[in-house]
DNA sequence: CTGAAAGCGCTTACAG
DNA sequence: CTGAAAGCGCTTACAG
């Protein structure tokens, strides 16, 4: 049998509206009687219906987030951000998973709807009109993470991703490195894809380093892809005499290092490598990845924390457009100081 | 102004039932009032009230699932899987991560039921005698993943801990070591530490293995334990001349193998190393970690199914005590064969 | 084919 | 300090 307030209230001799003071406000009703109704409450083990009461009060209490996949190996951390915030506020998360497919994404918004979430974290790897109009009509707060909306009208919480990109090869020239190769994530991909590629166009140009295309590759951020980069890359060292490689996500990264070593090379003796994302398993790989970090979990907390704000009524406290959180670089093994004679 | 029924009905000047009707069980209303109610609703851009449905159904089509912690590196391939299974039946997940904390843990109960769970997913390192009042006291039907109850009265979805163990070891073996070290989990931990332990145990027995404590360390399954374990491990290897080294974690394995790295040994070359789980990072390290594979995915898959099943009524479909989905041996490159005569 | 009524499990003014 | 009444947004027999 089903307990609710109403098998409490008839055990306990009293009314329904009772019962619900003694959990909701028991100084409003006299000690005898809360005493008597949590007596029953306990041996009943009753707990409350919290899906009845949201209806009553007219809020969920739950986030939605949309993601690009699960197996995103951001995922973790990211989420870990976004559940800590969420639960020290008592907000429930509900996870949208859109398959890296945008037809997903627009049914992610309607769901999310439809089960009454407050708010929305969206995560995507380029935000399309579609989304844009979708996101106007569902009429919920949306905040980004590790995204940007082209028009900067939404809130959005990253790195400065040109910046980012700019820092790391910087990095490489400040350790003496001319000749570096560039392994890029795909240009549709209009944050890491396109604008850490202008950061490392932007420092090429500073640096006024020596660039050809046989010093560029693509990939599509995963091992597999950074591995074939590499070796195309490597097919042309001969004449580019590349020292090192800036590479645009970890998981490429560690692709390259695995080509540069079946092809009898070492990291970073004979080529450095540089990745980018930090994820933790940057640092079990051997060489340890060296890679500008971003603060994956930070940006889940502060995005569901501002998200909240809003919701309970600062919505001028949190500013549309970036949010860009400090990004880092972490030293590792997989960088030398380049000893090659440039001139 | 929020949209809801009441607001549809009043606009296709029809009632509150006839808009739920289109919505539900559209071949009950006549195609052009039909056609009148889906207008406005499109138009209204609305959107029924999931959670007021469910509430007047009595079902919540939600799912609670308990984990130890977020970042656990399983978590990723697992979740996949009952995300899966619960959209492909059109079930909501509620997550609750328990930080490793057994207080949390119970919390995560109430906390499921209030939240009207129909039914529970527990992953957990060991079952004490409170999570099995608690589960009682719910009264919801629970599924454990990865884990086992130690009186066998839930379904538990896993591999053949002990077997998988055994198998590890068998592999090695195949290739012709015979001093083999063991590093394992806490023992504590009921299923990956003291189930593997037995299994690596009765591998040595069975083959008739040379062993002593020399050859034997400790960790909590994570890469710093497993650098540590093997730095003592190798601290006795000139005594205890082992050629492979048994590891009850993929992610203690690949430290385990920098540790060999760093006293200037090669893996396989000097030493071989089988690790346990087949994390997707095991493929991205050098040497490819070779070990035994944990299909989590499919745990999670099947484990969702089953509690699915039982809620809608099939419990009978469903057995208690373990479910052992199979294990496999992942070849990659971190074992070879010994060539040490062992006479 | 459609509407009035009742009710899911709560909360919250309003009386008393 | 406590209860009767109304209502959150839906669905579902029951009439008509």
């Amino acid at each position: 049998m089903k307990v609710t307030m109403r098998t409490i209230a008839k055990q306990a001799g009293v009314s329904v509206p009772t019962v619900s003071r003694v959990l909701n406000s028991p100084e409003q009703v006299k000690p005898e009687t809360r005493e008597k109704v949590m007596h029953v409450i306990r041996t009943l083990n009753f707990r409350p219906n919290a899906i009845a009461r949201n209806l009553r009060v007219q809020q969920s209490r739950t986030i939605g987030v949309i993601i690009p996949q699960i197996r995103d190996y951001f995922f973790n951390e990211l989420y870990q951000g976004i559940y800590k915030a969420a639960t020290e506020n008592g907000f429930n998360i509900l996870l949208f998973d859109a398959q890296l497919d945008p037809e997903r994404v627009m049914e992610g918004f309607s769901f999310l709807k439809e089960q009454q979430a407050e708010g929305i974290i969206f995560t995507s790897s380029y935000i399309s009109n579609d989304y844009y109009t979708m996101i106007a009509r569902v009429g919920l707060p949306v905040i980004l993470t590790l995204t940007e909306s082209p028009w900067h009208d939404l809130p959005a919480f990253k790195v400065d991703e040109q910046k980012a990109a700019f820092d790391a090869m910087s990095y490489l020239v400040a350790r003496g490195h001319r000749k570096i190769g560039v392994i890029s994530g795909p240009l549709e991909s209009t944050i890491a894809g396109q604008h850490r590629y202008d950061g490392y166009m932007m420092a090429i140009k500073h640096y006024q380093l020596p660039f050809d295309t046989n010093q560029l590759a693509f990939g599509d951020f995963r091992y597999e892809s950074g591995y074939r980069a590499m070796e195309t890359i490597l097919s042309h060292a001969k004449t580019t005499g590349i020292t090192a490689v800036c590479v645009a996500s970890d998981e490429m990264a560690i692709g390259a290092m695995r080509a540069v070593y079946d092809y009898h090379l070492r990291v970073p003796e004979d080529i450095s490598v540089i990745g980018f994302d930090n994820l933790s398993i940057s640092d079990m790989v051997t060489p340890k990845l060296t890679t500008v970090a971003q603060p994956f979990e930070q940006i889940g907390y502060e995005a569901v924390t501002a998200l909240i704000t809003k919701l309970e009524g600062g919505g001028n406290k949190v500013s549309n457009g970036a949010h860009n959180l400090s990004h880092q670089i972490i030293s590792r093994e997989s960088v030398a100081n380049c000893t090659y004679d440039d001139s």
